[in-house]
DNA sequence: GCGTCCCTACCTATCGTTAGGTAGCCTCGA
DNA sequence: TCGAGGCTACCTAACGATAGGTAGGGACGC
């Protein structure tokens, strides 16, 4: 595994925790999965917090920079405000995963200090591109930007866990319908 | 304890779920919360999938009765769709904790089929209270309510969501004011 | 006397974590 | 040029804690 073991266990654990939370994360499930031995991982990560803050950061690092390409690839805000939703769509479409954000927001009483402010690190970069790409595309009074971003993130997470309840894709797209339908989301 | 032993299991069980997850009962420490053995509650539940499903299903039968209840008193369908959210703003009034059903959606890969079915019909149970209740105010067309029904029980369980990973009441209240806003609940 | 309710005592499995060791590779001084 | 020292990357084996679950018995009320 040599140099590449430390992004192994980072992309297992990232697969892993969008489906069975932090305190899914198992140090012998995922060193199998990666090939190695449950006591090997320390040598990468200290502590599972020290993973699991590893993890949550990654995902919001990648996240961001997904978003900021979709942006500058396009040069439209207002597309990007209908393609939003698909960054969601696709965590669903892999194996009826949730976003790892939101796992963690729930399981957040048992969480360590440094996993919680990563993961909400992956709202704040959501929000903070949400109401710029709003502010760009005008859909929105500059005032209003911010609120409406939040909105936005809150009700597309809700849609994706409403959806992964029942293991059912159709279900999420008609929710984005249904918020594009109530004025939430631009058409 | 006597006969009382069950329902202050369901009880505890309620609550410790909606801050930990069914991943986070434990026998032990339930059983201690309600001062009794962890062995002993085998004698109301046969497992922990089956003491799971109860306290799921009690939780949508109470907040079934709970809607009712709010529309019976009121009579008056739009208020009742401005008291909806409340519902859920108590639970993070009260120890910040999540709806019972959030939190079992973002745990489905790891839940019981029963205990999936008990929290599955939370949501049916909020979603058609929200259809008969949009429909008698005549907030939109008939044929819609039952999507806008299913967009704000999505909407409100993510902004739930959202304020409990900031431990924020306030940040809810300011995500229900934006759905307002923005067209999703009527203001 | 039988069912209800709860007990003690124990089981097996799994958890994160630690101690201590090994094989291979790199660096650097004699 | 070669060996010593140290680093990286992994290993085996075990730790104490906790999980859900089981067997069997005691007390109490109808």
């Amino acid at each position: 595994m040599s140099t590449n073991a430390r992004e192994a266990i980072l992309a297992e654990a990232r697969k892993t925790a969008q489906a069975h939370g932090y305190g899914g994360l198992s140090y012998r499930d995922l060193a199998a999965a990666v090939g190695i031995k449950a006591a090997s991982i320390y040598h990468h990560f200290a502590s599972k917090a020290e993973l699991g803050a590893a993890v949550a950061r990654r995902y919001w690092e990648d996240t961001a920079a997904e978003l900021d390409a979709m942006l500058a690839e396009t040069g439209d805000p207002l597309r990007c405000l209908q393609l939003y939703p698909g960054t969601f769509r696709r965590s669903l479409a892999d194996g009826n995963r949730l976003c790892l954000c939101s796992f963690m927001s729930a399981e957040y009483a048992d969480l360590p200090e440094g996993v919680r402010r990563e993961a909400q690190g992956f709202a704040e970069v959501n929000i903070a591109w949400l109401a710029k790409v709003l502010g760009l595309a005008g859909a929105v009074a500059p005032e209003a930007c911010e609120g409406r971003a939040r909105a936005i993130f809150a009700a597309v997470s809700g849609a994706q866990l409403y959806a992964r309840s029942r293991q059912d894709i159709a279900a999420f797209d008609a929710l984005i319908d249904g918020y594009r339908a109530a004025g939430l989301l631009p058409a």
